[in-house]
DNA sequence: GATTAGCACTCCCATAACAGGAGTGCTAAA
DNA sequence: TTTAGCACTCCTGTTATGGGAGTGCTAATC
């Protein structure tokens, strides 16, 4: 399925006759349901493997021994480690595309909503975390290499003016002027109209120059200009979104305190996105993480799936769950992947 | 010191002696800072109110028999039951104003941050959460008869444009517009310009007239620009801000699974505030809001302390916090309060 | 060599019994 | 109205106990 992760070398050299991977399967199957260890009796009775316990039970010491399973105590069954799940993500997932008539309404609820990127996104979440066991979050896209298209000056009191600013990729931003004294809207008028033809197009590399052109006030306005896109580019997520943190906390490794702090610091981190964001833009697929990965604190029983959205080389966000770590993994890579194309087609309506 | 709540009436009318008040005071005030019942030798012990603890237990009696306070059991300690919680913040609280130096700090920070509305409420979710034990919330604010102060078309694609549209009091809307076919920028700055003179300083009520005389493109932008416009009328809290939900959780209140799916669902819920708005903008000082109030589900050992702000006449939404309903009342008030103050003051000097 | 049956062993979990303690409610006296 | 005294209640923590699920090991079997 080509699903990647951010780290499974350790997991390739791995060997395990079909049986145990089949094992390991039923293992992470009936644990992400029940959330409830399961022995070896438990899965000779239900499932037909032509095998007695006895057998099972040999396997599941070699999965375990394998790093794959462990125990939380000597005489308790099973429960996958996250070495499990990555290998069980890596290697034994089934496919994981979402169901078409899933496909379809979601579709259909995107074309029903109004044509803005924020409700797209808002809408994304809400998709998601409903698809999900998981709480979903999103960021608003980063533009890269932003060209400023449009720019006005509009004057809201006698001192106070608004700075409009629209870029090539449809984005706003906004920023309000203080004046010393007041200016009248034909002065702002003129300041923006200058600004405008020679500014059309600029990219932050493009601007100081042009702007030495000017000075006084319409100076002061191509600066701000300036600062703006300069944040624009550096910030990722100037918007999260959020939905379903209600939803997970419903999940039975969310019982106690500590553990509903993490993930709700998890999900509240602006951060940690940050920080994620440059692994995810190079690869295409949706990323799985996987109790933090070693990489990040803790992240002890919580799991990321995650991906890239956007249009190559313009504009480009974050989108994805965080759950528990016991979580139906094929199911909601498929609806992160889902939404995430539905994004990408969106966007490219308008990004070209 | 007139903080004003939903309901208070069956409070009015009753007589307690100086010192019952007196030991609900100290009831309260000790159980908010131990989160554990407080005993009648435990208060004698601790303040020295002149009588014994066998006194005091027919005061705490007499306050339990009063609706004030309750025992989990037999042979526990009192804690304080909503109604306490209501009377002691109607009559029984100290002054509420944030400490001075506090105060500046805040103020500070405020004039260290961006210019822009966005900022401001960002910024006032985390001063409020840091202020408060609570997570704190925040509505954009909502304009009461929008006038139109600028409209600009801007072509992002042959087939796609965008419209921004300008609200006199300085919000930006913007709505994407799909065309059959391409219209040029020149046409595109031709229909704006047109539509800019007519509809400059119209409200949602003189718009359909103005329109009138407009007919195809232009009018089908005019049409978009008038539902636009009454949407942002309806809408409140467009966008909700929120901080601090992780350290609500620390409290030991919601130590357990439905305790925290409660708060968390509350936080999150965009409904309630919803609903909570009309009677908050007929109220000019902080509400507090205990246990629901009866009015709300479900909002059992939550608390809610909110405030208006904005301009009035002019722009108004939500800010506040959700805690706990064993909360410093006192302290969370005064923030809340003082915070408002920042804000009404930031957007006098935007809206005038 | 892989598989299986048998069996002792481990450790969780629910239940009960019990002691200690904090705090109440009541009564009678000041 | 306040106070001391005292029985009573009920939580909390500790310990003991039995049942049960599941393992790990060994020896026999395919």
């Amino acid at each position: 399925m080509g699903i990647r992760q951010f780290c499974l070398e350790s997991m390739t050299d791995l060997q395990l006759s079909p049986r145990r991977k089949q094992v390991l399967r039923i293992v992470i199957q009936e644990y992400v349901e029940n959330a409830q260890p399961v022995g070896s009796q438990s899965i000779a009775q239900k499932y037909d493997l032509g095998v007695s316990a006895a057998t099972i039970r040999n396997d599941l010491a070699a999965l375990e021994k394998a790093g794959l399973l462990t125990h939380p105590h000597t005489s308790a069954g099973r429960i996958p480690t996250d070495g499990g799940y990555r290998y069980f993500v890596a290697h034994l997932m089934a496919h994981t595309d979402l169901p078409s008539h899933e496909q379809h309404m979601i579709r259909h609820q995107f074309h029903q909503a109004r044509r803005e990127i924020d409700q797209w996104l808002r809408l994304s979440t809400a998709v998601l975390a409903r698809a999900s066991t998981g709480a979903a979050l999103a960021t608003s896209p980063r533009s890269m290499s932003s060209r400023v298209k449009h720019l006005e000056l509009v004057g809201i009191q006698d001192t106070v003016v608004l700075l409009v600013l629209v870029l090539a990729t449809g984005t706003l931003k906004q920023q309000l002027i203080t004046l010393e004294q007041p200016i009248f809207q034909e002065e702002l008028s003129r300041a923006s109209n200058q600004l405008n033809v020679e500014v059309a197009g600029a990219t932050v590399a493009d601007l100081p120059e042009k702007l030495e052109n000017f000075t006084g006030f319409t100076r002061e306005v191509g600066e701000l200009l300036l600062t703006t896109l300069r944040q624009s580019e550096e910030q990722i997520g100037e918007r999260v979104y959020r939905h379903g943190l209600a939803q997970v906390l419903t999940a039975p490794e969310f019982a106690d305190g500590p553990q509903v702090r993490r993930i709700v610091q998890v999900f509240e981190q602006r951060t940690l996105l940050q920080e994620i964001y440059d692994d995810i833009m190079e690869l295409s697929d949706v990323q799985v993480m996987i109790a933090g990965e070693g990489r990040f604190g803790d992240m002890q029983d919580i799991s990321l799936v995650l991906s890239r959205y956007g249009v190559p080389d313009r504009v480009s966000g974050l989108l994805g769950v965080v759950g528990p770590m016991r979580m139906p993994y094929g199911r909601t890579i498929g609806a992160v992947r889902y939404v995430a194309t539905l994004l990408n087609e969106l966007m490219h309506q308008i990004y070209g």
